[in-house]
DNA sequence: CGCGCGATTGAGTGAGCTCAAGCCTCGTGG
DNA sequence: CCACGAGGCTTGAGCTCACTCAATCGCGCG
């Protein structure tokens, strides 16, 4: 209902990545399996509505809109897995951190007036956890930030706020 | 009906990464959505069977059941994109390369004994396939491949045909 | 005040990239 | 029957981008 949820999943050895981010109002879980390598974590503070997993299955049984719904959302995340797939595989550092801050900016404001050049926003996301998404270590992504920075693209305050001056400056960095 | 489809998404300046492959028999395309920037394309021979977008959508509204099998396979295809993310992410070459190969393996032979400790197959993409399959270079692919046939974990014949001698120590190489 | 956590910055290293040369196989045409 | 060329693959040499290791900073909290 609130919050920001990261799922990750984990090398026997430690590595991590995160493979996910659901924002509200989206529906968290995997049906039909009795279970997932995949970890949910909070990311922020998180308000949430739970069901047996038992319960949604047979709701989704008897409502076909709703398992059309879940459909939807299901082909949605599949897209998102997949262009991030892109940006994992085939990206440079900086250009990840650039993408990263721009997939911030859609979430946040999902219908902000595509012509509008500033953007204003906290990270979801320590520099850790940034890094496990984006498959880079800390200092890359601090370095990377820090460079946003003095290249006048970003402001940074207490670590966690981000003022985008322009956008399309930001999508130049991502590599489109 | 058979063969095996690439699924790739492309910067504009020409980096290529292969977002997903199809084995047969399953369903292609995207519903409920009139474009996507994923191109489809034949990696072997492929026989297909093709409906319009129209016919499929109204199929899919008057089926429930039909459309429980396209959520089943679409959750089993995140699945798929989330576990190659931690191996884009994460993983180092020697390791792509392996889980690669357990990945044909895998798609090749659905049900094999697992106990079984040995595979013999064609594989379905050129070098540079696998290099964009992998985010990797076709040289580094090439190098690994040799690496894993000088050590003996694998024997390549006519560059295409991949014996495994212990399935257990190309998954020991693949990182788990 | 000291401590812990998150972040930044610097120096040095190395895995994978780039560029370049050469090999193998297969199909085509002389 | 062989010469030739093209495409796919391998191998080598050198370089670079991101990693590792380490020191330091800043902030909030007990």
């Amino acid at each position: 209902m609130s919050g920001v949820v990261k799922l990750t999943k984990t090398l026997s050895d430690g590595r991590e990545q995160i493979v996910g981010l659901q924002f509200a109002p989206d529906f968290l879980g995997r049906p039909f399996k009795s279970e997932s390598t995949i970890t949910a974590q909070a990311a922020t503070s998180v308000s949430l509505c739970s069901f047996p997993k038992r319960t949604v299955e047979n709701l989704l049984k008897k409502s076909p809109s709703l398992e059309h719904r879940l459909l939807q959302q299901t082909l949605r995340e599949l897209d998102e897995a997949r262009s991030w797939m892109v940006t994992l595989g085939r990206k440079t550092a900086m250009e990840k951190v650039a993408s990263f801050l721009l997939l911030i900016v859609s979430y946040i404001d999902p219908d902000a007036d595509p012509l509008c050049q500033t953007a204003d926003f906290d990270l979801p996301l320590t520099r850790a956890e940034i890094a496990d998404f984006l498959g880079l270590t800390i200092e890359t992504v601090s370095r990377q930030l820090t460079k946003l920075r003095v290249d006048d693209v970003i402001q940074i305050e207490h670590n966690r706020h981000i003022t985008v001056g322009s956008i399309d400056r930001l999508k130049f960095r991502a590599g489109f």
